[in-house]
Parts: C-alpha cells; sequence; structure tokens
DNA sequence: TTACCTTTGCTAACATCGTTAGGTAAAACT
DNA sequence: AGTTTTACCTAACGATGTTAGCAAAGGTAA
C-alpha cells in the first residue's frame, strides 16, 4: 500500500531507519518475533533492499546490541562526570547498570543473550567490556590502598559484575519470587553494600 | 495384559527416545539447529509421530529442561545427604551447581534461558526453584543464630545465587577474559568465601 | 537523439522451519 | 465376518531467512 506514497516521503538514511524500526518492533512484540519480512513492511520497501544494507539478520541484531553497549557507555560516562570518589561511583555505576537493564530489557537481553538468539557471544565487541572497565576503574581506586594483588582484583571486578548480572537476570527471567521491584533494588543494594565492605 | 501394558511401554519408550535424541542433538549442534525433521530423522519415523507424543517443539524442549532441573536436583540432595554442618553443605552446593552448569551446559542454557528460544521464562516449573530451596535451607542454618529478619535472609538468598548465576553467565558466554577455568572457578571461590564470611 | 551503464527496487523463487489435515493399511475387537 | 481403532505416512500450509534475476529510472557520452 505504501511502495507509491512512500516515493513522496523521501527516504532519508535507510540503515537508521531499518534500525529503529527493528527496535521498535522487538519492543513491541519481543525479539522472538522480530522478522526481515515485519522490518521490510514497516519501512514500506521489499525485504531484499534491507539486505544491501545489512549481511543478514544476525547482523541487525549485532548492530542492535552495539546501540545498547554505546547507550550503557554514555551513561557510565556521566557517571565517571559526576562523582570522583571511587566508592561513590561504583555504587552509580551499579544503580546505572540496574536502571539501564529495567528500562532497556530489550537492549539487555540482545546485549548479554539473555533469552534469544545465539548472536551475542561476539568476541569481536569491543564495546562488550565497557561495563567491566568502567567498575574497574572505581574498585581499583577504592582498593588501590591495600596490597592486593593484581589477580585479586581482577577477581573483585568479575565478582562484582556477576552480583549485579546475576540479580539482574534472575529477576528479569521471573526465576525471583520477590515481585516488588522495590525488594529486588534492595536485595542489589545490600550486595553492592556488602561487597564494598569486604573489598 | 501384557499386550496392553507393551503397548504402553513401547509409547512411553518412543518419549523417550524421542528427548533422548534431542538432547543429544542440542549437544552437537546446539540449541538452534534443533528441529522436528531433524528429530524425526534420527529415530527413524515420519514428522507427525512426534506431534503424537509431545504438543509441540517448545514441550520438548520444556521436558529437557525438566531433566535437568531434575538432575540437579539429584545431585544437591546426594551434598544435603553428605554434609550436616550448614556451611560445609552450602559450599558443597555452590560447587554441584558451579560443576553442574559447565558439565552440562545445554542443560543450563535451557533452564536458565541463556542464549536460546524464549521457551525458559520460568512456566510454573516447580523444580524451577529447588537450587534456591536447597541454599535457603543451608544459608537459614547458618544464620539462625544471628537476628537476621525475613527479610533480610531472603535477599542473602537471592544474592547468593545470583554471584552463582552471573558468574556461570559471565564465563559461559564468554564475556569474561579469563581463559582459565580453575581461575574462574577461584573466582567464585572467593565470592562463596565473601559471601558466608558476611553472613 | 541514441546507446550504454549503473543504480534502485521489485517479483519470484529456494530451502527450511513448525504444524496439521487427511489418507492407508494393518491390527484389534465384536 | 465386518467394524473400529491404531500406527504411521505423504503432502500440504504458512512463515521464515536468503538470493537470483529482472525491470525501470537516471546519468553519461556519442
Amino acid at each position: 500500500m505504501g511502495i507509491l506514497e512512500r516515493k513522496i516521503r523521501q527516504k532519508e538514511n535507510m540503515r537508521t531507519n531499518i534500525l529503529a524500526v527493528a527496535l521498535q518492533l522487538v519492543k513491541e512484540e519481543g525479539w522472538q518475533s522480530l522478522s526481515i519480512r515485519k522490518i521490510a513492511d514497516a519501512i514500506e520497501y521489499s525485504v531484499p533492499v534491507i539486505y544491501d544494507h545489512f549481511e543478514n539478520k544476525e547482523a541487525i541484531l549485532f548492530e542492535l546490541s552495539m546501540d545498547g553497549f554505546r547507550l550503557l557507555d554514555r551513561l557510565l560516562e556521566k557517571d565517571k562526570r559526576k562523582y570522583d570518589d571511587p566508592e561513590e561511583r561504583l555504587r552509580a555505576h551499579a544503580e546505572t547498570y540496574w536502571n539501564f537493564a529495567f528500562k532497556n530489557p530489550e537492549y539487555y537481553q540482545l546485549m548479554y543473550g539473555l533469552g534469544m538468539p545465539c548472536s551475542s557471544p561476539g568476541k569481536a565487541k569491543p564495546e562488550f567490556n565497557s561495563f567491566r572497565e568502567h567498575i574497574a576503574e572505581a574498585i581499583e581506586g577504592i582498593v588501590k590502598d591495600n596490597k592486593s594483588s593484581e589477580d585479586e582484583t581482577c577477581f573483585k571486578i568479575y565478582a562484582f559484575w556477576s552480583v549485579l548480572h546475576g540479580l539482574i537476570s534472575i529477576v528479569m527471567m521471573r526465576c525471583s519470587d520477590i515481585d516488588d521491584s522495590q525488594m529486588n533494588k534492595k536485595v542489589m543494594d545490600d550486595s553492592v553494600n556488602a561487597f564494598i565492605k569486604n573489598l
């Protein structure tokens, strides 16, 4: 229906349009039911034009996940500018990560492969470790007075990330029987507190 | 008399055969490439007979995940019989959970939805919370002398589970840059130690 | 103008998927 | 015997990701 009308409304960057539409569809119906044909329908072009801009469906998901990493990274950078004290900054990072996950569950699931195509096990994502690097900086700042070995510090970084990611996963997949999101956040806060106290 | 029983047995055999073959295929080629037709091929029957035993593909995956939960549960029960001291038992549970995940990654991924079809988001699986209940028992045993509130205890249970699940996820998805599985396990041990010390 | 060539977008197909309708022939029952 | 029930199959439907091949449009050069 839209093919003729479309020619009047001009194109503008088709690539970003495809991504925007794909994200929209994912938000509406979940990434599981995202299909090339639906995207084509939504941008009012035929199917093959999508393959002029993306190698395949996985490339679209990949690009979307990169957008997610970039968005998260921007938020973490803001924390960094706001807080000088490493402990405060670490707390802020945790909060930011948590909020990001629940305000953008589609992104989070795509980024960390929580219930989707096996697109995520991507080694070639540099942004992948952005969060780890941010908390690493903060943790090293807290810990630098102690005489922690390099390994110990590295371990702590993963441990911290794990608590957050694990809790988010469990809550997101409704494994938790705690319905109250306030409560869930409190579990997170408690864990962060215990972690910091133990540094 | 025996005829009817034989028929039931045969039907049961077919069902378990389908599940066994499905699991085998999953181990060989991963979740993403499991298909009804491949299963039919492997059991040397035509496609529709599978639908005589399972409502749909998701039901097969669901049943497989239940097998996973049952297997894990058996291992945790063994821990329970072996260790009376709640702290020792909690450590054993953590080790068991960790080993289960890496010895049966297909099961773990299916059970906790780590990179697959969105089949997992808990559909009234009673076995789903088996692990939580086991560690709950141990943690309550450790904590019962303290004057911890019920909420606090509940939080700690989720926190403990989160560390484990989060770390397993991160390692399984290769987000971690630690290659050495010994090292990864040490992160887990450290986290468990820190957690128990803080109880 | 005419002849070419590149771009742009389409239709139509291929192979695979989950799923189901409908048929056949043997087995079981009466 | 005749009737029903079981066991199983072929063939299809609709949806998927992906690609081959064509047609028109626009620019360039003679």
